[in-house]
DNA sequence: ATTTCTGCAAAACCTTTGCAAGCCG
DNA sequence: CGGCTTGCAAAGGTTTTGCAGAAAT
């Protein structure tokens, strides 16, 4: 009925301490679809562990993301950023440095123009990132 | 030898009015790269307009991204926001509710399957926003 | 003249940090 | 035990808001 097992598992594989508090955690993040918010999370896990704080909510999912047990939706920089450059591009990220660079459209191949996706989306355009390890990285 | 006049017309285009603030920071944008943060703007702006402040960097960054004269570089949700769906798969962001939507990876067709792109970035995976506008805000 | 904008200061968020007590291996 | 983790409280960083005076149309 538990998920307990698998979670030792993956607590194993990716190195780090099995905690009661991290246990609960995974078990409700694998119950909640969409791209909830740390406070979200937090709020549902104090449903289960009342006396949890949201500091360990953020340690912890400040680690899966670095071991790689989570991943967020896009690359967190802290403060918004804005584009100075005015044509079309994509974006190469360093998952390490977070470092942004752009590349031009051509580099990347073409996507498909289609303007209506799925139930009603209108496209206005298509960002894409390319996300890996930039040379200083490696 | 400035871009006043340009601005000018921009302004005239989107509807908001021209204040010496904007057109400064019009032209300080202009002449920066890559992809900065709000600070990292206003010190520029500061440069030559000492008594701006933080606040009015702020609300006109924000009028000129919603005006459509500037573009953010990936829409800010405030927060972290985490991905609960541990399939491939890309986003339909709504660019006026900020709504996001998992579509699989087959929907968007293929990308290339490059692992190195530029200057020795090792590619890890993609992300792709398809940016627009959802069914219930149309 | 009216409406909108600016600068200031305070407030509201979001996230991280330091530390003493407690848990894991 | 020894080291890592927790909860708390405080600090740090980012962004928004309210308001009185100034500027724009």
């Amino acid at each position: 009925m538990t998920l307990i097992k698998p979670f030792r598992e993956l607590c194993a594989e990716h190195g780090i301490a099995v905690t009661h508090q991290r246990q609960v955690l995974y078990e409700v993040m694998q119950g909640m679809d969409g791209h909830p918010s740390p406070e979200e999370i937090y709020a549902r896990v104090k449903r289960k562990i009342p006396s949890i704080s949201l500091a360990t909510v953020y340690k912890n999912i400040h680690l899966f993301v670095e071991s790689g047990v989570l991943r967020e939706v896009s690359l967190h920089h802290g403060s918004q950023r804005l584009e100075m450059n005015a044509e079309e591009h994509h974006h190469l990220v360093c998952s390490k440095c977070k470092s942004i660079e752009d590349i031009d459209e051509s580099s990347l191949g073409a996507l498909p123009k289609r303007r209506k996706l799925a139930d009603g989306f209108l496209v206005e355009r298509y960002s894409v990132d390319v996300i890996g390890i930039c040379a200083k990285c490696q």
